[in-house]
DNA sequence: TTGTACGCGTTATCAA
DNA sequence: TTGATAACGCGTACAA
């Protein structure tokens, strides 16, 4: 037994295919009666429309694609989390893909969904300039873009994210004010917004006066978490031994924070008396952790929030030209891995 | 400019509509210099069929639907990081939703991913019988279906699940082994797999001729954290002082068994010197806790990987009826949190 | 080897 | 108030 159709419907109560399809979507034109013999009708079937062939013939899908570069961490889950609240209020469906950190991947995503016909995209691109041209294509042919958490991107649009340079000064200057003055910053590979998390990392140590240390800042890979154990691990060992003893370390990501606190456990290094630790986390137990982690928090849900609304708003209002950069603000949790001992 | 239609390329090559067709699928009929001249064109104006037109036509969608209770923990991810590789190694595009535990929100994913045209539907239900006539229904419309994780469940269907009796033996025993035999075995509401894993620490138990204790077992709200804490906290304080005095705890999920450590933490009980925990979880960061956690593992990533090629099987060869349920095993890993003092 | 004609299920225009 | 017809973009049986 296929699906039911207008046809079926139509055959059944003998009523031209047309007045049962007006029937349905409540149309003025038909006559209470014949609404609701076919309404009934169509309920007692369990009828739904076919959204294949309702896109094809409007030419709109109702529906918004998602690209995320991997959903397996707690600060995209909520951000996702956020998108999907916000489109049970708009009555917008989601697709979710991910692009696994990889520019072809992404590529791919982006045609699928285009070509499964979406009526705007979300995205938390690879990189600042990755799938530029595609994306652009994508915004002149009246698919709205709104890029959400990366949001140093030369794509022309409206972008949504946290306040990444404030929350990393937020976060260094507490490092500082407690005595912690040699600190390395541990980031990632091509992560869009490790530009601005070091900015506010150098605009503390610059107000405190402090001189950037020649081991300051060191860039993992983390997209294999062996390697980033590894790399994390050999920047530690390399910078305990030298003139300035390293005392606190300041993580870009969940990933890097948590594995940080790991691998100093491992290593027989002491949280907080021999080195601070505190970070980008977005983990829903940082009380868990050995120890509690100090933490800057991103505001994820909202992101993910605003900018599905601010897509949405771009789809049934299109074509304005005033672009705007959101920075939602970080929160600061300070918790004993980053105390004074 | 809308996007580039066979339509727009016949009339540009002045060729047939159904000729630019067969050349782009690379029909026999066509001849090689039509081919390379229509393949080249398309190329250059970047096109891409429409998916949704062809789906009409075709009736198929090559699409996935897959349907999980949350998105927010690494289990889930990690289910869905094994179905996206399956998805990639079979052609299918997939389309997540999650139902968050709400059966009105399920049955409403189900309604959207069917009348969007999926091929096939992976789910993970809210319980053991939701939206049964729907799931049914489905199945006789020739979509078939597969239920991952949460296996108990009276749909007749292939089943792919982690042996939830086995890992809750496994971590019983174990925690019997190091002499502690005053054990809580902390799970949810609602919970399909919960029976298994209460069962198989029954059994440990029995093995080792120990009587079930009056608070053996109690069941919490896993869908607020506020909630579950109180509870865990309650349950603990309530136990401490009974007359067999508690010196384990098994969690029966991820969040159960990691708020626990927290809780524990909070109360100030050392661990594992006063009460030992394990519990079923699948978090990245394992040694990263307080302290490291022992945890039966589930092969996460296998189980969404093994669903979906079940799935796609079904697909390509319908109308058998011989369902099986796989029970994937799972690891014990031991750590700091349940060793002997 | 190429083109014509039809239909997938729906909506929209216009005529009855 | 209802119905016949065309069209969305594509694939395919059949004719040329």
């Amino acid at each position: 037994m296929a699906k039911t159709t207008l046809k079926d419907i139509s055959k059944a109560l003998n009523i031209s295919i047309s007045t049962v399809s007006k029937a349905l979507s409540d149309s003025y034109e038909i006559s209470e009666k014949t609404k609701k013999v076919v309404q009934d009708y169509a309920t007692k079937m369990n009828f739904s429309v076919n959204k294949v062939a309702q896109s094809l013939k409007i030419g709109k899908t109702n529906t918004i694609g998602v690209i995320v570069c991997a959903i397996n961490n707690t600060f995209i889950a909520e951000i996702l989390d956020g998108i999907q609240k916000a489109s049970i209020e708009t009555g917008f469906d989601i697709i979710i893909m991910q692009s696994r950190e990889d520019i072809q991947v992404e590529k791919s995503c982006i045609e699928v969904l285009n070509s499964r016909g979406i009526d705007g995209l979300l995205i938390s691109p690879v990189s600042e300039s990755s799938n530029l041209s595609l994306l652009k294509e994508l915004q002149e042919n009246g698919k709205p873009i709104v890029i959400f958490d990366r949001t140093v991107n030369q794509l022309k649009t409206d972008k949504v994210g946290a306040n990444n340079f404030d929350g990393a000064y937020k976060a260094t200057k507490h490092l500082l004010e407690q005595g912690r003055t040699n600190i390395l910053h541990i980031t990632g590979h091509q992560l869009g917004v490790s530009k601005d998390r070091l900015n506010g990392y150098k605009e503390a140590l610059r107000e405190f006066e402090i001189p950037l240390k020649p081991y300051y800042f060191i860039e993992c890979n983390i997209q294999d978490t062996a390697i980033l154990d590894k790399q994390i691990k050999s920047a530690i060992q390399k910078t305990l031994n030298t003139e300035h003893k390293l005392n606190a370390i300041f993580g870009a990501t969940d990933v890097i924070t948590t594995r940080t606190l790991g691998i100093l456990a491992e290593l027989g290094i002491k949280v907080p008396e021999e080195i601070a630790v505190i970070g980008f986390s977005n983990i829903s137990i940082p009380t868990s952790l050995n120890p509690a982690l100090s933490r800057i928090k991103q505001p994820a849900s909202e992101i993910g929030h605003t900018a599905m609304k601010k897509l949405i708003y771009l789809i049934k209002r299109p074509s304005h030209n005033d672009f705007e950069t959101i920075e939602l603000e970080t929160t600061l949790e300070i918790r004993k891995s980053s105390l004074l001992t």
